[in-house]
Order: structure tokens, then C-alpha cells, then sequence
DNA sequence: CGTTTTGGTTACATTAATATGACAGTATGG
DNA sequence: CCATACTGTCATATTAATGTAACCAAAACG
């Protein structure tokens, strides 16, 4: 695996926080650890994680709503998350199901089994871009191998202008304002001018040179967006 | 700008509040102030606004307390706070997350970076209207990528001519007036000419071609109309 | 018909938004 | 510690969008 993923874990508790920090590092995953939905939230916007796991019962926010939160929120929606509940009542099932959870795990349950699931899970969610190279019109990009070609020719790109193309390639044919985009390329809480967005833009442009600068379309009054569409 | 976003600033400090109110307003969002807990829950209730300011010290009730009422009652809990803290200690900042508070600000702070927090807090909480493209037709406009296809062929508008088209495309067999457009695609507070209206619609018109033109038929005496019948 | 209204069109000055180039402060990797 | 690459922010240039007025065309009116 190119780069380790992370994972948050949400659980009121230490002591369980702990042991499946433990397991999942032993299997290759790097771990932020939360213990409510507050924290949990701020990790989030901050840290960008892979994917959540989220306890059912924890006091104040629940589990269930602080789901329903991120699924809600653009920029949350689509973290992939695993509830642990305790008892294995269809009824959460179903309620976690209905909220977009995309998997649960009854306690106790062993390390094998956590790590198995939040494999599958993370193989069936993780989308083109994030580990499969994307193409367009003859522009590659390869997460991979961190590179980016321009029919064969390696095209040099600065890290925020690389981070900017993935977004951009893996979200294509949307226009996005400026703060969006502070938002998903930058990360939520950092606080930059918004015109340092077009300098980007102009420095991605520039890279990306005559053949393909078309891509990045101005969006007048709105922002940009990334099309193979004239 | 539909309607400005309304912002209750609560601090007891008045030079404070007003430091704070011309900022925002300069910023384009409409103020209220509230010098305690007391006035400003009655504020909240009275006038509903989009987002609540609130200073960490307060005689009294302090503000601490005041976000975790706000969060327990039904009615407020959705309201999205911002804390203000004198000193950047990561106490407050923790037990104000745990509260629920959205953001926190600590002081001093410039009116640009409080700006920019304000907008990324009610970007992120205000829940986004539904987003589907309309199609007339063969004519589409889609939101979400920001763009009218004539049978698929992008149409090119200015801002205001696509704010019109997506009015008109939302508001269909109906006659505006001059006024009502100016109201409902300029926004409330602006003074332009009447007649503005009528080279708008003349630039949509050119930009819809032949094909569809027609869609936009005047109404003698009154105004403009959106309809496929003629 | 001639006159009066009302809407259509065009040209243009002004304003607003974006593009660009340069710079200084920071990280980064030897 | 130095050399180099990145970042974010300005100031300035460029370009697009906007609102108005002047003038033209078509109805409505009598």
C-alpha cells in the first residue's frame, strides 16, 4: 500500500479507543482517536480522514445523529463510516443502514474480524483517483506514483496544484466557488485569502500548458470548473 | 445575494460589539447585539438569526454555559455558534468544542479572518437547497456544473442572464413584472432601471438562439413570461 | 392615419471579476 | 546551514459583465 490510511475512532471510552488503535496500527493504518462527536467533528475537517468508526452509544450526541451530520455536510458525506454497536438489534441495523452507514460491527468483536471489514469497506468505497489513476484527453493522473502525464510527458507539478488537479479530475463537470475549494483541497480549517485560489489555478494552468489548459474552466462570478466540455 | 445572513453578536464589552457589527456589515451581513445571555436568548427567539457570535467572558451567565442552554433547548440547538476567547488556551478551545460550538475565535483577531470563519461556519451548516438540472425542451440548465446546454451545445450567459434563465426555468407560465424580476433575480435592495431588465432579456434571447427563443415571450403592458406554449 | 405607448436593439462608459507577475516568508531536502 | 522549491499575498494588467441612454420598431389608440 502506497501511503498508510487513516482512520478515526470515536468511542466515549478510552480503554477501547486504545485497543483498536493498537490493532489497526498493527495492520497498517495510521490512527486519530476521538471521544465524542465534537472532537470527532473538528478531527474531521481538519485531518481528512479515510474513514470513521463510530461508536452507537456515546453521551450527548449519539452515534446515529452525528452520522446523519456528516452525511449532510459536503465535505463530510463521503468519509466512509463503520458503527460498533453493542448489541446486535436489527433495529440499529436498519436505522444505521437508512443513515448511509456502510457497515457495523457488533462488540465484542475481534481485531481480525474489524480489520477485515474496514478493508472491504474501504476497497468498495475508495473511488478512481484516490489509488487508481484517472485520464483525461490524454492526461494522467497516477496517485500512485504521485505523477501526472501529458500524452507521456511528466508534468511538473507543485504538492497544492497536484492536491488541486485530484480534486479537480475526480470531481469533474461542477463548478465550485472559491471557499469550496479552500475547503477540499486545502482543508477545512486553515484560513487563506480566497484569491490565492486563482494564483493556483494560474500556476495548474501554466503546468498544464496549451494542450490542456482548457480544462480548467473560469466559472465568472461563481468559481471553477474542471470539464473536457468547451 | 438572496437575503443577507443575520448574526447576533453577544458581548458585553459595547466597543467591542460595534468593532465587531461594522465589520460584518461592511462584510454584507446584518447585525444584532445582545450584551448578555438574557438579551440575547430573547434575541435568538425574537429575531432567529443565521449564526450567534458569542464571547467566552461574560458577567453572569457566561458564555459557555450559554452555548450548552442554547444546545440543550430544540428550538436553538441548530443554530451554529462562533466563540470569541481572550486567551488561546486549549481548555476553552476543548470544552467549547465539546459544547457544540461550531468555531472559535480567540483575540485579538482581524475582521478578515473573522469574516472567513463566519462564512465557512454558515456555508457548512446551511443546508443546500436540491440541486437538479431543469430541461425545457432540449434546453437544460444545470446547476450543479453551472451550465445551460441547447441539445448539447453549451450556451454561453453572463452571471445575470444565467440567474434569470434559472429563475424563469423554475417559475414557468407565469408573467413578471419588471420589478418582480428585479426582485427576485437582482435581489431586494439594489436600484437599477426598468428597463435593464428588458437588455437582459434581450442578451438571454440572443444567447438562446433561434432554437429557443421563444421561451421567453413578452407580455405587453406587463412584463416577461417563461413557456413552452406560445 | 397620425400619435402615443411600449418594447427591442445597439453602443458605450463604468464597474466588477479574473489573470498575471513579482515578492517575501517558509518549508524542504541535502 | 545552504540552496531550492513552495506558498500565500499584493499590485497591476486584462477581460468580461453591467446598467444606461439614445434611437428604432411595433402595437395600441383615437
Amino acid at each position: 500500500m502506497s501511503v498508510a490510511k487513516r482512520v478515526l475512532i470515536v468511542d466515549d471510552e478510552a480503554p477501547i479507543r486504545e485497543m483498536i488503535a493498537v490493532a489497526l496500527e498493527m495492520a497498517g493504518y495510521d490512527c486519530l482517536e476521538a471521544q465524542n462527536a465534537q472532537q470527532a467533528h473538528a478531527a474531521i475537517l481538519d485531518q481528512k480522514p479515510d474513514m470513521v468508526l463510530l461508536d452507537w452509544m456515546m453521551p450527548g450526541v449519539s452515534g446515529i445523529d452525528f452520522a446523519r451530520r456528516l452525511r449532510k455536510d459536503e465535505v463530510t458525506a463521503d468519509i466512509p463510516i463503520i458503527m460498533l454497536t453493542a448489541k446486535a438489534e436489527e433495529d440499529n441495523k436498519i436505522q444505521g443502514l437508512e443513515v448511509g452507514v456502510d457497515d457495523y460491527i457488533t462488540k465484542p468483536f475481534s481485531p481480525r474480524e474489524l480489520v477485515a471489514r474496514l478493508k472491504t469497506v474501504l476497497r468498495r468505497t475508495t473511488p478512481k483517483g484516490i489509488e487508481e489513476p484517472v485520464t483525461v484527453d490524454d492526461l494522467t493522473l497516477d496517485p500512485v506514483s504521485h505523477r501526472v502525464l501529458s500524452e507521456e510527458t511528466p508534468v511538473d507539478l507543485g504538492p497544492t496544484e497536484f492536491r488541486l488537479l485530484q480534486f479537480f479530475m475526480t470531481h469533474q463537470d461542477r463548478a465550485y466557488s472559491r471557499s469550496q475549494l479552500l475547503d477540499m483541497v486545502w482543508g477545512g480549517n486553515v484560513y487563506v485569502e480566497e484569491r490565492t485560489v486563482d494564483v493556483h489555478i494560474r500556476r495548474l494552468r501554466k503546468a498544464l500548458g496549451e494542450r490542456h489548459d482548457y480544462l480548467i474552466q473560469t466559472v465568472r462570478g461563481t468559481g471553477y470548473r474542471f470539464s473536457v466540455k468547451n
